[in-house]
RNA sequence: GGCGGCGUAGCCAAGUGGUAAGGCAGAGGUCUGCAAAACCUUUAUUCAUCGGUUCGAUUCCGAUCGCCGCCUCCA
């Protein structure tokens, strides 16, 4: 039994989506400029795992993703430089996908970009308009707050409490809004601003928070199932996407909404001041392979704030390494025919302890520690020669499925190696059938140079690249 | 000032009212010509601190200390 726990409710609950077996999920991904930096990696290598999970658990799921490249940050930078938003944006999406792929992340099956949809998003103001939620004021609208009663619901905020202390830091009388609190759904733009849009609202272009009302409401429906993100965007842009949503339909929006946490660096908030501050690129320069990062970025349960460290990584590298050493060894084994029941058994255990792990809120440490039962039951079996026939490819199987929710093993490059290194495995082969173990040794190194480490076992010689 | 999260071995961390998963690193061992890999053993009488509730608390309650996030705009 699947259990996620909502924010909206605040406790864990059993997940039951509104048609059976079928889920509509909404992830709200980065902003174009700022989508690099490794904690939005651990949002959308967990929303990633959350939808593989999902398709795990045999549900058929349309998962929905945004791209946010119409923000006045975005539009001030593309006139600056004198090019479209397009152009100004299209090497920010071309990277993030690199990313994407290199991370292992499977792209969501709907992408829609929020200069694609401004018709949906006026349509949708108008509609507020309509109901009495939104109100004009010089030229813009914004959402009147005190129409929605139950404004605050998601993020739980207080704003009796808010008052208080952080009054001094709100300069309400520079906004033209009738409460501090409203926000704005369009903004008007002065003549001379491009890019702006002529719309039955006015020339403009939309606030933030209404693109992801328009668009998940446009592919998903005007309720679905799951609403995920990065936990700083629960206030104010997931409570606002709520009032603006339900606001205008009168029926719930997201019936899950699932956060997660980002990253410390060294028990610190990164930011670019502090100098800690990584982008998933500056990792990899460093020599972290891509699925070391995944690993270390899915390790510890997505409420959780990880601690990112190179020590962490370094110890997520050589996980991963195992385990495909794991796999690798399991593959190349020589069986005979037959099954051995208690490696059956295994197998079962680590099932039911990957699922149980998952099932709970997503525990990938739980999950995982299933993983790493399963690789040293199976290793003392191989190296015993307990592994039969039936038993391997009942492994090499549950593996592959647990792989559809990690995806840490690679595809099997084919196993070629060149001429002359085979030539020289050959001889070292040979070197060690005549004891003369300075030859054997010589050219291990002159392999280890190469970047080729070996390994003699009782069945001959493994390789591996590193 | 308001709201929320966290503090578990050298490091990353799971977890539960009944006596501490898993990974990395370290130590010893098996195997090996030597390595490597794998495996075995070992590494927290203790879960920030101090009180309280309880037969029993790391787990519940209270206080204290420390860390992180949100609470204005932009996204």
């Amino acid at each position: 039994m699947l259990r996620f726990h909502n924010t909206l409710t605040g406790r864990q609950e059993e997940f039951r989506p509104l048609v059976e077996g079928e889920v509509r999920m909404y992830y709200c991904g980065p902003t174009v400029w700022d989508y690099g930096h490794i904690g939005n990696f651990r949002s959308n290598i967990f929303a990633d795992l959350l939808r593989r999970y999902l398709k795990f658990k045999g549900y058929a799921v349309t998962h929905v993703m945004n791209i946010t490249d119409v923000e006045d940050r975005i539009i001030a930078l593309s006139q600056k430089n004198g090019v479209t938003i397009d152009d100004y944006t299209a090497k920010y999406i071309e990277a993030l996908w690199q990313d994407f792929d290199a991370l292992g992340c499977a792209r969501p099956d709907i992408i829609p970009r929020a200069t694609r949809h401004i018709s949906e998003m006026v349509a949708l103001i108008e509609q507020l308009e309509a109901n009495g939620h939104a109100y004009r004021s010089e030229g813009s609208i914004y959402y009147r707050i005190s129409s929605f009663p139950e404004y605050g619901k998601l993020s739980k905020i207080n704003f009796a409490g808010n008052i208080a202390g952080a009054s001094e830091r709100v300069d309400t009388d520079k906004y033209e809004k009738e409460d501090a609190r409203d926000f704005a759904l369009w903004k008007m733009s002065a003549p001379e601003e491009e890019p702006a849009w002529d719309t039955s609202i006015g020339r403009g272009r939309p606030g933030w928070h209404i693109e992801c009302s328009a668009m998940s409401m446009k592919y998903l429906g005007e309720t679905f199932d799951i609403h995920a993100g990065g936990i700083d965007l629960v206030f104010p842009h997931h409570e606002n996407e709520i009032a603006q949503s339900e606001g205008a339909t009168g029926k719930q929006f997201a019936k899950y909404w699932i956060h997660f946490e980002h990253l410390k660096v060294d028990g610190e908030s990164m930011s670019k001041s502090k100098g800690n501050y990584y982008t998933f690129r500056d990792v990899a320069a460093k020599g972290y392979s891509p699925v070391a990062v995944r690993y270390f970025l899915f390790s510890a349960p997505y409420r959780k704030q990880l601690n990112f460290t190179f020590e962490g990584l370094n110890a997520a590298s050589k996980t991963v390494e195992g385990l495909r050493d794991f796999r690798s060894r399991l593959k190349e084994a020589r069986t005979e025919a037959g099954s051995n029941p208690h490696l059956r058994a295994t197998a079962q255990r680590a099932l039911e302890g990957f699922e149980a792990g998952l099932d709970d809120d997503l525990n990938t440490s739980v999950a995982l520690a299933a993983l790493h039962n399963l690789s040293r039951e199976v290793n003392t079996a191989l190296a015993d020669h307990a592994v039969r026939e039936d038993n391997k490819r009942e492994l090499l199987e549950l593996l592959d499925r647990f792989n559809t929710v990690l995806n840490i093993f690679d595809d099997d490059q084919p196993a070629m190696l060149d001429a002359e290194v085979q030539e020289l495995i050959n001889q070292r082969q040979e070197a060690r059938r005549r004891r003369d173990f300075a030859r054997a040794d010589q050219i291990r190194d002159e392999l280890s140079s190469r970047g080729i480490t070996l390994e003699d076992t009782k069945d001959g010689v493994r390789w591996k690249r590193r």
